[in-house]
DNA sequence: GTGGTTTAGTCAGCTAGCTGATCAATACCT
DNA sequence: AGGTATTGATCAGCTAGCTGACTAAACCAC
């Protein structure tokens, strides 16, 4: 495995570290995809193209993550008066409680590591190299 | 996004890059999936199941991606005669020829990196990590 | 050798990415 | 004001992860 192409460590990588955050989450009734909106919607309402563009994400995509988030009551879409082409999405009440026991979970599932600080530089980097070709 | 928790940009990360991966290897008829699969069947025959152990991945999944592969031509099944529940899968010619071509590839897709080697590094450490719990 | 357990593979059904196509509302342009 | 283009969201259909349930073959134990 040391053998490996950098591309193929870095999903599988990713696959497992996910898979980590399910068995933590779903007891919160979430995913790792709600997680990610529900963290996007701090600040306020956005609209869901917004999110797309933020979760790096096509708004097929996140439409229906935000179905599931709909279903689950964590989460609601309203008509914008003013556009009434967007939807504006707000976090509920029970939303914003489970992002906030879900915020404590990281350290459980991400495994301890030395080289932190380079891993996030590097992803980072990684991150900005390929959204220029795409966003 | 320089917030963003460690399993975020991990995931983000391989996202961007598997979508790269996407456009290069489509015009060879193969996914990052199935170029895994021929990648493992450098050696020799391996069965299924050995197969979804390697690539991290449950033998359902494998199973579906081998029904892609097989489908393209690019490998083929053959019951094992000693153990009739057994399916030692091999790469075919055409097979063979796809993963010569997409060797090159690498380079192409996976952006440079000032500190790649630490990435690895770190990589590897969270994939042992996670696997241990898993598998 | 018959019966229970393990193993290899598949089927069904879920989330979550993606593309391509479509619809409705708005914006723009003359 | 009317026709065209753009934008926000959704639908359909694909790959690829996953779990749970199932079948068939092989193994084992008595």
């Amino acid at each position: 495995m040391s053998q490996w192409p950098n591309g193929r460590l870095l999903s599988t990588a990713a696959r497992l570290v996910e898979h980590a955050w399910v068995d933590a989450l779903d007891s919160l009734g979430l995913t790792h995809a709600g997680l990610i909106v529900l963290h996007l919607l701090g600040p306020g309402a956005q609209s869901q193209t917004e999110l797309a563009r933020q979760a790096r994400v096509q708004t097929q995509t996140m439409s229906r993550t935000l179905d599931r988030l709909e279903r689950e009551g964590l989460v609601a879409r309203i008509r914008d008066e003013r556009d009434a082409r967007r939807h504006l999405v707000t976090r509920t009440d029970a939303g914003t409680a489970a992002w906030q026991q879900a915020r404590t979970l990281e350290a459980d599932v991400f495994p301890p590591l030395e080289n932190a600080e380079e891993l996030r530089a590097a992803l980072l980097q990684i991150i900005t190299a390929s959204s220029a070709k795409r966003w």
